[in-house]
Formats: structure tokens, C-alpha cells, sequence
DNA sequence: CGTATATGGTTACACGTGTTACGCGGATCC
DNA sequence: GGATCCGCGTAACACGTGTAACCATATACG
């Protein structure tokens, strides 16, 4: 199977030439910059460009600029939004407009340094990940190596790095707040273990704060998302002395599961126990009670992170104002 | 706020003056050339590798190599197997063995070319994406920017481009054999509209082929996962001369909230109707009735995809017969 | 008219790598 | 003992960009 070489893709020489100009006009042209090009010879190039398809190569231009205009979001995807999947679509979306591609890599076991090696080889401009945790040494690596490391932090900037102030535990205290708004004294939260310990850790700090504000008790419960796990984490809430008025949920597949485990205890929700969840997932809407949760606006979520990190990378400070101004938005259905 | 350039990452250059060789024989020694290195040298450039945590700048090594080692996946991700994200997951790790990195990047829309452009400015090794209507220009414009897209394909191979001979809709195919071999003579299938189009297309042929063969019928039903948009499609189900044995559902979300839907008009599932889905999502072992469901064998399916890019990326004929062995699994529980 | 100034274009270099072709010393062969 | 070969290392080029420095021409100004 001799492998027959593709025809090479074109370049500014190449639409130099067809313009009949040198490749430096070529550049100033379709990069904008403010050295004057007359109209006539702009349009020649832009047309002998649109002829020839001309897409610059990424690689050289990485190259001549010492990084790529490119933000990297190691998966599996910490961040632990609720919608996860739209808001990178989103994310996406808006990074494109302000000249950014987004591209996610895998994080390597989230073995911080040993991921980290393979991100810094792409020289991405940013790299959006987690503060949890651990990664301060892959911070360091990141920023030796040239690249804006822009974090996801929780309440507190980091000391160590440029922070993108989202508060991701937002959705469990606009939960709890309403748990607690409506009466509720004895909230629990539902969180799982595993790789998303950080973030649990976190929303359930949440919540233990808002209860404790509010002069209510809060009760952690920690389980798995399967049968046996979400039923033995529940078993003893029959007896109504021993079980919480009030439940947020870590995701709203947390939630239905504990609704299920709680139908067949005989425990009836809302009546004996309001549960709350995260994310407004289509089935939360379609199986009943009806699943009360919270999200984010998500398209404007992601909005305010794109241009955040261009300030950043900019040189700009960045608007803390402007992401702390998207909330978590309640939605109330039967579930609380 | 002036930024403080972070110190430049050292290159080869640096290891070579370090280890007191030219950079040439840096290269040869990190590299493996076939060029015989005196052993003493060896060591000492791989020291001196060690030594400034050397990692070479991959926007260089892609610009001289004409491309990247990076194999590019499109978001939203159509490959609509289920088990997405555990099987990027694998697949990832599969690539790194391999010498390879997986990197997802937006498909900008999923209007063909306009992605594609943007992909072939990132010269990746190969682009990973789905045989649908519509991709032909998009490969033959990767195709001239020199990438090797390798594509998913249905059943059968595509002329314009290798192809790894992925059945996507083996999942429904396993799905209806089953339900057929129930004794079931009436199928039904739901299936999303929308993005998901295509792959709902293919799954239904499944399902109208094999019910064809097996002297059945079979019923296409089209809705969105929403309350209403079920509820709608399956209202006149109520009379038991107007509704399907047996149903396929796109995946376990879909399937759960069909489910839903008969409780609410009472059908009752699997005596009056069976269910069964796809994706194994922990959900439906946890709802009632738990949901019966088909998924494929996603480390192996990761691991069969990984090597075959590779294969093709080396020249060699990729082994259909290795991708056709990994068979959907069926699990089987009570809704069916 | 001579000189500063804007305008429009080009030349030349650097980014960090992989690799081909070459040089040099020493061993081998007739 | 000269020709030949082999082991080891290096010089030099190319990949495709972006941009600073430079040059030529036409125009404004005193």
C-alpha cells in the first residue's frame, strides 16, 4: 500500500504570488495590523487567498509567537458544572469569536505533573483547570513553561495564579438558601466520592454554611451512584426522627436516585422529605414529583469566562464583578 | 499592570550546550535515530534532558514534520456511542500507548467545511469523525490539507476515505434481535431528531432490518426528550390494538422517560410494553422498573479504534476483523 | 527648491525542530 | 602503505509564520 502524498496545503507564498505581491504584504493583510496597504492590492490578496482556501498553518504561527492562540481544558472535566456538555459547546463557541480555540486534552490520570509535561509541549496560551488540591506544582510547571494558567477557583483567588473567581459551590447555596427560605431546619447533602471529592467537598461546605446562618443542622451523607450505595445511605430514614427535612443533591442524577431509594422506604417526597438537585437534566422535568434544581446560566456562564480569559492574556485585570454577576437560577418544580 | 514575561522553556539547544554535544546529536539521542551515538554521549544528553525537564515544543515538531501527533475529535461529539465520555476516556489513554494525543475541539456548528477548516489549520495526524450525509466535503478538504481522516462509519465502507468499520448501530441491532427473540412481533423505536439525526437514522434501520428478516414490524417514532414531547408521541398508546410489543430507545434517557409515559396512562412496562435501551447509565439500575439495556464493551471498543488509527497512520491496512469483534453487550434486567 | 513626512511595499531574520549530507579519525583489506 | 569502509559527530537547510527595519515614491511644508 504505497501511501500516495497529499498535495500540500497552500501558503502565504503561495497566495503571495497569485496576488502578485511578497508574502510580508500577504501577512499584514489578513492579520490586520496597522502597517497601510493600499485598497486595491488589500483586495487582491483577500481575493487570491479566498481562491486558494488559504487556512495558515497553526503550527508555524504557534511557533513564531511562542504559543498558540489556543485554551486547553484538561478532561475528564472537573469543573463539575451542571450541564457540563452545553457549557463547553458554549465555551466554545465564544472563545472562537475572540480569536481562541478550545481544545481538551485528556488530563493524564490527574497526576498533576505528568499531565501537566503534555500540556505544556502545546504551548496553549491558557490552560483552564480546577484549583483543587495538588495543583499548585503543575501551575508552576505551566507557568514555566510560558502559559497563562487561568484557574477555576472556588470563594478565594489562589496566591499562585491568575483566578477566574466562579464560584461553583453557588448552586448548592442558592439550594440550601431555598431549603432553608421555605422552613426547613434539618438539611442534608448528598455527595458522591471518587474524582469529583473536590468539588463535593466544596458544595457541601456550602451548604453546612447557609444552615448554619440560618441556625439549621446539616448532615453530610456520602454514597455512590448505584442501587445498594444510594440505599444503604438512606436505610435509616424510615424513622422520621432519624431522617432530614430537606435534601440537596449533589447533580439531579443523585437526586432522582434518592428519590427512587426513598419511594421504597415508604418515604414520600416533598411530603416527608424535599429534595433539590443541580443541573436541570431533561429527566428531572419528565419523571415525577418533578425535580425542583438549580443551574447556571449556562450560555452567559460561559460568555464571561471566555472573555475573561482574553483580559487575562491580555494583560488586562480581570472583572471579577462580571462573573460574580452570574447567579445560579432556581428552578422549582414538585421535588421541594 | 505590566507583564512579566515568564523565562523561555529550554530547547534542544539548551541540552545540547549542557551536555556539550550540537544540537544534532541531541535530536539523534531523544529521537532513536537509526544514527549510531557513542554510548558515554547518550547518557550524558539524556541527563542533560532530565536535567532542565526538557520537553520539546510540539508547534516546532509539528511545522517540521508537516503534522502533529494529535488525533482530532469533533464536539459535539456525533459518535453517539453509548458511554461518550468513559469511551474519549479510554480512547485517550489507548492514543498515549500509541504515541498519540487526543484532542476535542468544536466542531464550529457542524457545518461541514467551515469546521473543517478549522481543523486542518491544527495539521492534525487524523481527524476522527462520523460518515454522515454532508462529510464528503469536509474529508476531501482535510484530505487536501494533508490529514488522514479516518471515519466512523456504519455499516459499510465509504469510498472517499479509510474507514473503521464501527457499526453504531450494533446497539440496536443486538436490541431487537433480542426483543424479537422474545417473541415480540410488533417494534417500535424512538429516536431523537435534531443533531442526533443521522445516528437515528442508522439505528432505526437496524431495527426495521432485523425485524423485517424476523417477520415482524416495526414502527418508527420520532420525539424530543422533553415531558410533552414524549407524552405526545405515545399518547394514543393507551389502546392496546394501536401500540407497539416491544420498544428500542435511542439510549436509557430516552428510555426511562418513555417509561415515564406509559406509567402516566397506564401501560404498564414489561407486561404490557417492553422497554429496553442503550448506554448502561446507572440510573436505570436504580429507577423501577430497572431498565434492560445494551452497551458496548467501551476499554475494548477504545483500544480496537486506537490501534487501528495508528495502523493507518503507519500505512497498513487496518484489521476489520478486530473492530467487527467487539460485540454489544446485552444486559438484561426488568423492563424487558 | 530642499526637506520632512506620510504611504505602500519588500527584504531579512527568528521561532525550535528533524534530517540529509558531509567531515574526520581510526580500523580493515588487499 | 594506500584505498576503503565504518563509527561518530556536526554543519546546514527547510518547515510557514510574523514583524522590525528598510527603501522608494509621492506629497506637504517652510
Amino acid at each position: 500500500m504505497s501511501a500516495v502524498l497529499p498535495p500540500p496545503r497552500p501558503t502565504s507564498a503561495d497566495v503571495a504570488r497569485r496576488a502578485g505581491v511578497s508574502r510580508a504584504t500577504v501577512s499584514h493583510v489578513l492579520n490586520g495590523t496597522d502597517h497601510p496597504i493600499s485598497e486595491p492590492t488589500r483586495r487582491r490578496v483577500l481575493a487570491a487567498a479566498r481562491e486558494l482556501q488559504y487556512a495558515p498553518n497553526a503550527s508555524a504561527r504557534a511557533l513564531r509567537a511562542g504559543r498558540s492562540n489556543t485554551v486547553l481544558l484538561p478532561m475528564p472535566v472537573s469543573l463539575g458544572l451542571p450541564g457540563q456538555d452545553t457549557f463547553i459547546e458554549h465555551l466554545d463557541r465564544e472563545l472562537d469569536k475572540l480569536g481562541l480555540a478550545l481544545l481538551i486534552h485528556g488530563d493524564r490520570g490527574a497526576s498533576g505533573v505528568k499531565g501537566a509535561r503534555s500540556w505544556a509541549e502545546l504551548r496553549p496560551a491558557a490552560v483552564y483547570l480546577d484549583a483543587a488540591r495538588g495543583t499548585r506544582p503543575a501551575v508552576e510547571l505551566l507557568h514555566r513553561a510560558g502559559v497563562q494558567a487561568v484557574l477555576l477557583s472556588s470563594v478565594q483567588a489562589v496566591p499562585y495564579a491568575p483566578t477566574i473567581p466562579l464560584d461553583q459551590a453557588a448552586v448548592a447555596r442558592v439550594a440550601a438558601q431555598y431549603l432553608v427560605d421555605r422552613g426547613h431546619r434539618r438539611l442534608a447533602c448528598l455527595v458522591p466520592g471518587g474524582g469529583r471529592a473536590a468539588l463535593a467537598e466544596r458544595r457541601w461546605a456550602a451548604v453546612a454554611e447557609v444552615a448554619r446562618a440560618a441556625g439549621a443542622s446539616a448532615e453530610r451523607v456520602d454514597c455512590e451512584l448505584t442501587e445498594d450505595g444510594v440505599a444503604s445511605a438512606v436505610a435509616h430514614w424510615h424513622d422520621p426522627a432519624r431522617r432530614p427535612e430537606a435534601v440537596y443533591a449533589f447533580n439531579d442524577e443523585f437526586a432522582l436516585a434518592l428519590i427512587e431509594a426513598l419511594r421504597r422506604i415508604r418515604v414520600g417526597v416533598p411530603e416527608d422529605v424535599a429534595v433539590i438537585g443541580s443541573g436541570n437534566q431533561p429527566l428531572g422535568a419528565i419523571l415525577r414529583p418533578a425535580l425542583t434544581t438549580v443551574r447556571f446560566d449556562v450560555p452567559a456562564l460561559a460568555r464571561v469566562v471566555a472573555t475573561s480569559i482574553r483580559r487575562l492574556l491580555d494583560g488586562h485585570a480581570l472583572d471579577a464583578a462580571a462573573v460574580k454577576a452570574v447567579a445560579a437560577q432556581l428552578i422549582v418544580r414538585e421535588s421541594a
